[in-house]
DNA sequence: TCCCTGTGCTTACCGGGTAACCTCGTCCAT
DNA sequence: ATGGACGAGGTTACCCGGTAAGCACAGGGA
């Protein structure tokens, strides 16, 4: 539903076609993550289908010609009522979390646990080289605006970083690709730390198995400590309450 | 590919049929992603057809007899040798963490911040809450395993709790239960940190646009047409000066 | 002239995910 | 015994997100 409701969201500030739509998503999100053109155009005919948008109409016959510049040949779409409600609507509501998305990594770590002759340490090691990795260029990216783009979503599709930017009126788009940044930056730090605490945990888990005779792994001591040095990324300051 | 690597590694332990592939997923990761068999089944046909898996020739004809307790008349599945090598590569292969998925949230305040007339603030607060709501279902959880499955993922379907459990081995699940829990728990406090960031960098841009005059910060539209009535979103009422 | 590039758009296709449905076999009450 | 309820096991149709390939047209050089 992300991409439905940004669509929407974009459309509420005026009308658009399809590669406008494209461009301004990317531009607000610095890139981060590309959209495709065919993806844009079927989500806006579902929502003309579901009545929250619609098509501008054409100035094809008769007034086209009067004051406005309406020289566009392309289709132009526009929220209807119902679309401008699923719009504040969309701004009311928060982001549900409470029947978490998937997370193949949470996953893959469970079955391994779980798995008879599965090395889960050298899983998790790579895992956080992989995770490090990806953190160290978020980070770069952070430093270097390297004017955004590119960088991230490694597949071909031609750069264009180009002096598109408007001169003067997006600070606000670098601030949005700022935030997006240290949203990525902020989850790869938890994730590391996440691993690091596995690893705590299952070392913790088999040294008592040593030494306690066979005794089944017993279940978990409800809460433990989390050890991680803090990993000291720049600019992200943690606010909040720690971990534990 | 969640699901899909994940039946992979399922099916390297031993051969199974689609419903006992959907409980040990779920029992594995303590029923935190509910697994529709229907899509078990279309996976598993995929992965048929792919060449990583084969159905268990049915002892139908001549040889059934003997010693096995073969007695199951249902489709089972097991691996192929390129399913076997699939499996072992996966666990050789970190997850990729370098084109991030899309985050609903990332986006939506991206969109958020370079929307005019949207309270950012507003939107932040609400999804504050609805975070903690869920870190402290997390929490509840983790502390009162409330023999775990049901909680998360509200939609109806029937309960099943019972004492299923497999008396003894199944330590290593409820390990695996709670790390799941702990990845939760990580991320929904990574999300809230980040929150917190957001609303302090907001803050700090609103101060330096306010003392430092007018200057940058101008109309947004970068392209044509820019209707001064500056939509006028119902119900949007912009509670904080926060942006703008 | 021809070709390249960029804009705007369409289409076919795939995989993840859900819901509704079907078939058996077993158990139990009438 | 019969027939309903129920659970295990499985199929199907459908939707949505997402990708790739292609079409049409308009400048702009070499």
């Amino acid at each position: 539903m992300s991409v439905r409701n940004g669509l929407v969201a974009l459309l509420a500030e005026q009308p658009m076609h399809g590669y406008q739509l494209r461009q301004e998503f990317e531009r607000r999100t610095g890139g981060t993550w590309p959209l495709n053109i065919g993806q844009v155009y079927t989500t806006v005919h579902r929502l003309v289908r579901d009545g929250l948008v619609e098509p501008v109409p054409q100035g094809g016959t008769g007034s086209t010609d009067d004051a406005s510049e309406d020289d566009a040949p392309f289709e132009r779409f526009r929220l209807t009522d119902a679309g401008r409600a699923a719009a504040t609507s969309w701004w009311a509501t928060p982001v549900e979390r409470g029947a978490p998305a998937r997370d193949e990594l949470a996953i893959k770590l469970a079955l391994a646990v779980t798995s008879p002759g599965v090395d889960v340490r050298g899983v998790i090691q790579r895992q956080r080289t992989e995770t490090l990795r990806s953190l160290r260029d978020f980070t770069r990216l952070k430093v270097t605006p390297d004017h955004r783009r590119a960088a991230l979503a490694g597949g071909g599709q031609a750069g264009d970083v180009g002096p598109v930017d408007t001169p003067v009126a997006d600070a606000r788009a670098d601030l949005a690709w700022s935030l997006v940044l240290d949203s990525l930056i902020f989850g790869a730090e938890a994730e590391i730390r996440w691993l690091d605490h596995v690893e705590a945990r299952l070392a913790r888990a088999s040294h008592e198995a040593a030494t306690l005779g066979s005794a089944a792994v017993p279940a978990v001591p409800p809460t433990d400590a989390a050890p991680p040095g803090r990993l000291g990324v720049p600019g992200a300051a943690s606010a909040s309450g720690a971990d534990r």
